[in-house]
DNA sequence: CTGTTAGCGCTTTCAG
DNA sequence: CTGAAAGCGCTAACAG
C-alpha cells in the first residue's frame, strides 16, 4: 500500500509538482481552472499532504508547543481549550506537554518540544528552569508565559499579579472584620505568592494549611480539619482554588458548621461550579479563556512577522462576592 | 542566527554526518569513544535534533494523535494524562485534537492529524463519521478507540460496555426497591446508551432530564428541578456523570431534601471528589487511567511491529456503593 | 500564471 | 565499526 504524494496528484491532474503544491496551499497565484483540476485529483486519490515535509522546507511547522504542569489542573482547562481553538482557527495545532511541577522535567520537555520545531511556545505559569528559559530565548521563536506577570518574561507574558490578588483578598477579609482567619493553599509558586501578598497586607500571621498542588476537594477537607486544629475559633478561610474551597465547605457541613454563619469561605478561579454551589461561593474571577485566546493571538501575530514588541498583558482579576461570605 | 544541525555536530566531533546520527540515536553500533565525543559536541553546540526531518526519512514521527470531544471532560482527563505519560515513557508524544462532539469536525480533524503522520491514533469514544473511519483504516496505522466497546472497531478498542453499565445500575436500583426513579443524563452517545440499558432492564419508563454534554454541576441542579416537576415523588436519581450528580445533590440540599433519606443519588465515573462528598457519592468506577495506559501499550506494541491481532479489551466497571444511597 | 532546480535535516540503504 | 550516496515529500527561489 503506497502512500500518495503530491507527485501522484500532479500527474493525475496533468500539471507539474509545484503547480499542484500552489493550487492546494497558495491558491491566489494559480488559475481557477487548474485549482479545480488539482483539487479534484487530490480528492480522487485521497491525498493527505505531508505537513512534516512541508514544514521541513518552509520552516513553518504550523504547530505551537503548550507546556502545562499537569493537564488536569481545572483552572488551566479553559485556557488550554481556548488556546487550542484559537490556534486551530489560524491553522495551528497545539502540542501539549506535561512538566509535572518539576524543573528537570521542564528542561527535558522543552528540548523534546523544540525538536518538533514549533512555531511558538505557550507556557502556563512562568518558566522556572533558567536553562529552559535560556534555551527558548536562543531559539528565538515567540514564547508566551501565562497565568502570571513579570517584567522579565522570556518573551511575552499574559496574566495577572498574584501578589495583587493576595492583597485584594486581604482587604476584602479586613472589610469583613474577621479576626480568626485561615489559609488553605496549594504549594505551587503562584498560590504561595498570593498567600504572601495576603499575609503581608493583613499585617499579621494567619493559620495556614499547605496542600500539594494540584489541590482538590479531598485536600480541602483535610485542610479545614488542619486549620481548625490550629485555630478552633476559625471564622473565615481563604482558599487557593475553588476545588479546595469546595472541600472546606463539605468538611464544614460534615462537622455541622453553617456557611457563612459559622464559617466564611473564599475560593479562587471562579470555576464553572462556583456560582452554583449552595451556598454560592465567593471567589476570584480570572479570565482563563481570555488568557488562552490572547496567547494565541500574540503567537500568531508574531509568526506572521508582525512586531508586537514585548507585550506584557495584564488581564486583571475580580473578587466576586457570593453567599459563602455574606454577613447578614 | 543559524540553527545548528547534525552536520555541525559531526564536524565539531570530527566524524561523518552519519556516524554522528548513529551515535545519538542508535548507540549500539558505534564505539564508546565516538559516542562520547559526539555527545560532547552536541552539548557544546546546543544541538536540538530536528525530529521532523528524522521522521520524514524514517517514516516514524514518534507522535500519536489523540482525539477528544472536548479536552475538559472530567472523565477523560485521567485517560489523557495516563496516555500522555505512558507514551512519553516510550518516547512518543501525544498531539491532541478536539472534535467537539461534531461529526464534520471529526473528519477534518482526522485529516489534519494524519497530515502530521502520527504513528498511531487514540480516540476517546468510538469514531462516528464513516469517512473518518474509512480514512484511518486505509492509512493502516494502529488505531485505538476507547471508553466504549464494539465488535467492529476501526482497529483496536479498549473500554467497557455502556449497555451493561445501564443494566447493572437498573439491577442496583431494583434491589433498593425504589419506585420513583429519575435519570439525569448528558446527550452524548455513551450516556444515552447507558440510559437505554437502564430503562430496558428496569422494564418501565423513568422520568428523564437530558442535558447537553459535557454535563456539569450547574446542569445537574437544573436537571433535578426538571425531574421533580416530572415526578414530585422522586426517590432516586441516576446521573450520567459525577459532576451532574453533584449538582443534583446541591439542588436537593437547597430544597431541603436530605440525601439519602429523601433522595438517593448515583453518579458515574468515580471522579476524584466522589468519595469525599458529604454524603459520599455512590457511583460507577471506571479505570480511566488504565484505559489510557492500555491504549498506549497497544499502540507502542503495534508500532514495534508486534502482532497484537485485533484486540478488544474490556476493562469492565464496578458499582461503588457509598452513603448517597445507603438505606438504613 | 507555470515550470525547473535545489535543498530543508535527517536516516536508510549499501560499501568498505 | 565507519563512511558515501541517495532521497523522504515538500516548498523557496528563480526563471520563463
Amino acid at each position: 500500500m503506497k502512500t500518495i504524494t503530491l507527485h501522484d496528484v500532479a500527474r493525475e491532474a496533468g500539471v507539474s509538482l509545484i503547480t499542484a503544491s500552489r493550487a492546494l496551499s497558495n491558491p491566489g497565484v494559480v488559475s481557477k481552472a487548474t485549482i479545480e483540476r488539482v483539487q479534484a485529483a487530490a480528492r480522487a486519490t485521497g491525498y493527505i499532504p505531508n505537513l512534516l515535509a512541508g514544514g521541513l522546507k518552509s520552516k513553518r511547522s504550523m504547530t505551537v508547543a503548550g507546556l502545562v504542569p499537569i493537564i488536569s489542573v481545572p483552572q488551566f482547562l479553559p485556557t488550554i481549550q481556548a488556546l487550542t481553538q484559537s490556534l486551530d482557527e489560524s491553522g495551528y495545532q497545539l502540542i501539549l506537554g506535561q512538566s509535572g511541577y518539576d524543573y528537570a522535567r521542564e528542561e527535558s520537555l522543552v528540548d523534546t518540544m523544540l525538536g518538533r520545531r514549533p512555531d511558538g511556545v505557550v507556557v502556563t505559569g512562568l518558566l522556572h528552569s533558567p536553562k529552559a528559559r535560556e534555551q527558548l530565548r536562543r531559539v528565538g521563536i515567540p514564547v508566551v508565559e501565562t497565568w502570571d506577570l513579570t517584567d522579565r518574561p522570556v518573551d511575552m507574558v499574559v496574566g495577572f499579579s498574584h501578589l495583587k490578588v493576595g492583597i485584594a483578598l486581604a482587604g476584602f477579609f479586613q472589610s469583613k472584620g474577621w479576626q480568626h482567619i485561615g489559609i488553605a493553599t496549594g504549594d505551587d509558586p503562584r498560590a504561595l505568592q498570593r498567600r504572601e501578598g495576603f499575609v503581608a497586607a493583613l499585617g499579621r500571621g494567619a493559620a495556614t494549611a499547605y496542600v500539594k498542588a494540584p489541590s482538590n476537594l479531598a485536600l480541602g477537607r483535610r485542610a479545614l480539619a488542619n486549620l481548625l486544629e490550629q485555630d478552633p475559633k476559625l471564622e473565615a478561610v481563604c482558599c487557593s482554588s475553588d476545588g479546595l474551597a469546595q472541600g472546606v465547605v463539605v468538611e464544614a457541613h460534615a462537622r455541622g458548621l453553617r456557611i457563612p454563619q459559622d464559617l466564611a469561605v473564599v475560593g479562587f478561579g471562579d470555576t464553572d461550579f462556583a456560582a452554583h454551589l449552595h451556598p454560592a461561593l465567593t471567589t476570584v474571577e480570572i479570565d482563563a479563556a481570555g488568557i488562552g485566546r490572547t496567547a494565541a493571538q500574540l503567537i500568531v501575530k508574531r509568526c506572521n512577522g508582525q512586531p508586537a514588541g514585548q507585550p506584557i498583558v495584564d488581564l486583571g482579576f475580580r473578587i466576586v462576592e457570593r453567599a459563602s461570605t455574606t454577613t447578614s
